[in-house]
RNA sequence: CGCGGGGUAGAGCAGUCAGGCAGCUCGUCGGGCUCAUAACCCGAAGGUCGUUGGUUCAAAUCCAGCCCCCGCAA
């Protein structure tokens, strides 16, 4: 079984090194180029290119897989199979018809539930109960595929956007090792999504402004989601306060919402349009993520004090 | 050369502008109070002030280089 792997972010390390563990020829790697990242503008390799790397396998990091060369370069492989894992280009339906088994993709969401770019971290703010992994063979639609198969994994309440993401990136491994098989075998089944569907659209930075209006319950799940990126944020005196760790106390208090309205020794707690958000780990700019405890030592805050601006 | 903040006791910070005794809050340790305590009172330990060099009678503080951490932007 010759296969190309195409991926890019730390998700889709997991699954490449899975199918290399289990003896599969990975026979190339595409991924997105090198961009500039980081302070300073440096470039950086992207995850799935450091781990081909590893393992000397041939990697081309086309603007655009669609143009000839990419095609091109493909067909020279003559894969059987082609395994997608968080790319981030659409494929044609050229590249699509070139593998004997086709391609597969390996989706970080309870399909036909949040397709698209951002699933993991969404099912966190959404307050799920359930994400997964879903196999699928890729067609022409975005993440519109047939299921192979699929894994439940229960968020937790204490999970994160990240803790959450390295839970389903080894259960995508493990998973995809496990369809490539019957693929092999011609064991596999072929189910429709049906029309129950939902997007997860792309992340920006900007989502993870506290709009402390909202119920605190709602802003505890925001900062878990977008943990540890891009992450939730407000502003204190003029100056960025990214909250790392909050839980939700339905304790209600007069005020205004973004009010601190308490101050203990290890939190303080906000007043949001319903209950309290009692935070426990923020990061000041300029500063490290730190607990709100230590916090306190120094700067401080009072009771009174206005968060957002 | 993208823009900016920072490195001072185990932690979080003030002190730097204007050079002159190493400070604050918390933690730790010892003692006291208390039915009791994470509360309160008394006391103690703990520092190459990131690093190298320069200026100076004198540098955490001024000047130059280097290392490291972080926020923004991409």
């Amino acid at each position: 079984m010759r296969i190309i792997y195409m991926g890019t972010p730390d998700f889709a390390v997991c699954a490449l090194s899975s199918l290399i563990e289990s003896g599969y020829d990975v026979a190339g790697v595409v991924t997105q180029p090198d961009r500039p990242k980081g302070r300073g503008g440096k470039v950086m390799y992207p995850p799935v290119k450091e781990e081909a790397l590893k393992h000397n396998i041939d990697i081309i990091q086309p603007v655009r897989v669609k143009d000839e060369a990419g095609v091109a370069w493909i067909r020279d492989k003559n894969p059987d199979l082609i395994v997608v894992a968080a790319f981030g280009q659409i494929l044609s339906k050229e590249i699509l018809d070139i593998p004997k088994y086709g391609c597969i993709n390996i989706h970080a969401s309870l399909l036909p539930k949040y397709r698209g770019a951002s699933p993991i971290q969404q099912a966190v703010i959404d307050g799920e109960d359930y994400s997964g992994v879903t196999i699928m063979m890729m067609d022409e639609g975005l993440d519109t595929g047939d299921i192979i198969m699929q894994k439940k994994v229960k968020i937790e309440s204490c999970d994160t956007g990240g803790t959450l993401h390295d839970k389903l990136a080894v259960l995508g491994g493990e998973l995809v090792v496990e369809a490539v098989k019957s693929i092999e075998k011609g064991t596999f089944t072929r189910t429709p999504q049906g029309d129950d569907f939902s997007y997860a659209g792309i992340i920006d930075k900007k989502m993870g402004l506290i709009d402390f209006s909202m119920e605190a319950e709602a802003v505890e799940r925001l900062i878990r989601g977008l943990s540890p990126w891009p992450s939730a944020y407000t502003y204190i005196g003029g100056k960025l306060l990214k909250i790392w760790t909050a839980c939700a106390d339905n304790s209600e208090c007069t005020g205004e919402c973004g009010e601190v309205v308490k101050v203990d020794s290890d939190s303080f707690s906000i007043k949001t349009g319903k209950g309290l958000l009692k935070v426990l780990e923020l990061q000041p700019e300029g500063k490290r993520r730190m607990k709100v405890s230590d916090y306190l030592n120094g700067a401080g805050i009072r009771a009174g004090a206005i968060l957002g601006k």
